[in-house]
DNA sequence: TCAGAATATTCCAATTAAGGAATATTCCGG
DNA sequence: CCGGAATATTCCTTAATTGGAATATTCTGA
């Protein structure tokens, strides 16, 4: 466990964003992607950054990936989660960015629509093979 | 209080070791140097990077800076510093960092030496005006 | 006033990081 | 096997970070 590497990873916004949501469960990257509004590459750069020094882990999923916190994280990891928690006036980004996500879950709880966002907490639920995004 | 921002100042060793160095009491510039053996440009503006950015305060006293952790440390330093306590294992350079603060210490308190970081501790000694390091 | 100590600042080179465009890879359904 | 979706990677440019050398500043004692 490098600790200049976890620091290194929790200072960048976008990072942040991403354990933030990460917090209630895991996303597909398109998912995560359509809650921030970013680019599939720098999604995909970050979520890759994370994952390699070890604040993520990802799951494939058919043609998706899915990212989640790690099972048991690092006590660093883990006290700055809980700060985040404590974080929305400092980054009134991650108010929004919940915003979305709340509509987003709405949308797949209620909706013909799934995908293995939602598949990871209910996996009684079917879904076809390409109707995530 | 911009959390990236804080972050940033944790992603770095060298200000890791001045902060972890400091969960301990106030330090001049020219002790921390010694303890943690860097150049005096290296140290100088890894403080004022810190000073910036409200991760520490100075005082001046005569020809000397003297550094320390705020009163009231943010939520998220205070956290982040009681980490650090426990990174022994991951950052073997706090061991020696500590283990020459202690011999400082020692050598400070009983010795002819004064200085401004034990007059922050025992305001009671006199002390010569360039007696320091 | 002058030398020297403690600290800060400026200037510069080298390294690293971030983001976008384009491309590659992998997997699915037809 | 082909087209398309989801994701990753490569390449490149720009910006930020780090650290050292030299210099400046401030203060003190003689």
């Amino acid at each position: 466990m490098d600790v200049v590497a976890v620091y290194k990873c929790l200072c960048d916004v976008t990072r942040l964003r991403i354990l933030n949501l990460l917090r209630e469960g895991p996303l597909c990257v398109c998912h995560l992607q359509e809650i921030m509004e970013e680019p599939q590459v720098k999604m995909s750069k970050h979520l890759g950054y994370l994952k390699k020094h070890g604040l993520l882990k990802s799951t494939r999923d058919n043609n998706w990936t899915i990212y989640a916190l790690p099972g048991k994280p690092h006590r660093l990891l883990e006290e700055n989660l809980k700060c985040l928690q404590d974080c929305q006036r400092e980054m009134p980004v991650f108010r929004e960015d919940e915003r979305r996500h709340r509509a987003l879950m709405r949308r797949l709880a209620n909706g013909k629509e799934t995908c293995p966002t939602i598949v990871v907490r209910d996996s009684k639920r079917r879904r076809s093979k390409t109707d995530c995004c």
